[in-house]
DNA sequence: TGTATTATTGCAACACAATCGCATTTATTT
DNA sequence: AAATAAATGCGATTGTGTTGCAATAATACA
């Protein structure tokens, strides 16, 4: 909680443009709490006090160009959101090359950790990856 | 063109279900033509005959169903559906775990030939993969 | 070849995720 | 306490894909 509250701060700080408000608390409190990516609505259930839709999008996707966090499009067709753990500072730098893993069963997404290569032709470059698995997971087996 | 019309009917033998259209084989031409994967706008706009675009998805899942095509979901929000080459045939069954390539300069989707094996933590099952990854093709440079 | 069967099609309506414009609210600065 | 501008809520909008239903047309069969 209080961590939250200097982490973002910090953040606020550090870009001089954000400000700390009730629904930046609340999503990214969610989104620590459930350590696993997140959908929009997953959010609008898992906080409290009702936010706006245009408003969480709004501030997820502020928390991406933070770097705060990562952004995965799932194979329903949601946007999933998930904190950056190491993969931020690690040397890949902000390329997120890990698979997500969404159980068909209970519906937790998770960031897998083992990170890709991905080999592509050559003359080819490359600018975004986004690789998303879905199956059972351990629990739901 | 006298190719696909064999291929395609032997598929509708085989089914005893399908019938022969000519939605089904404008579809099946331009997929084979563009050799690439393609999205329903994609191939209203190379198809010369005007084709809905409800026929078009059920066409194409259709063929998705027999193994004639398999579909992936871009980070654009698209799906784009390629002609099953060895794929289709391999010891890998219907699992299509390679990635797709598209370029952001000129749209092309195509798969890329390596086949991935994703880790997956013990206890977890397998049922689907979607690998997507986005950048400049050799020509768009 | 003509007729019956039923897969296929086109149209319109729908479902859903995500975004945008704009007026209002409110966190921050001074 | 007042000024500034980021953040919010609301409603409308975009875009992709699906579905229901009546009309059409490909196939099977007499």
């Amino acid at each position: 909680m209080q961590h939250n509250r200097i982490y973002l701060l910090r953040l606020c700080r550090i870009k001089m443009k954000r400000r700390q408000t009730e629904s930046k608390m609340g999503i990214l409190n969610a989104l620590k709490k459930a350590n696993s990516a997140l959908s929009h609505d997953m959010l609008e259930t898992l906080i409290d006090t009702p936010i706006d839709r245009a408003t969480i999008y709004r501030v997820l996707n502020s928390f991406c160009e933070d770097g705060l966090v990562h952004k995965t499009l799932g194979d329903d067709g949601k946007q999933y959101f998930a904190l950056c753990g190491h993969c931020a500072e690690n040397e890949h730098g902000h390329n997120h090359t890990h698979f997500h893993f969404r159980c068909l069963n209970c519906g937790k997404v998770e960031c897998l950790k083992s990170d890709v290569h991905i080999p592509l032709p050559t003359g080819y470059t490359f600018e975004n990856f986004n690789g998303f698995i879905t199956g059972r997971c351990s629990i739901c087996i």
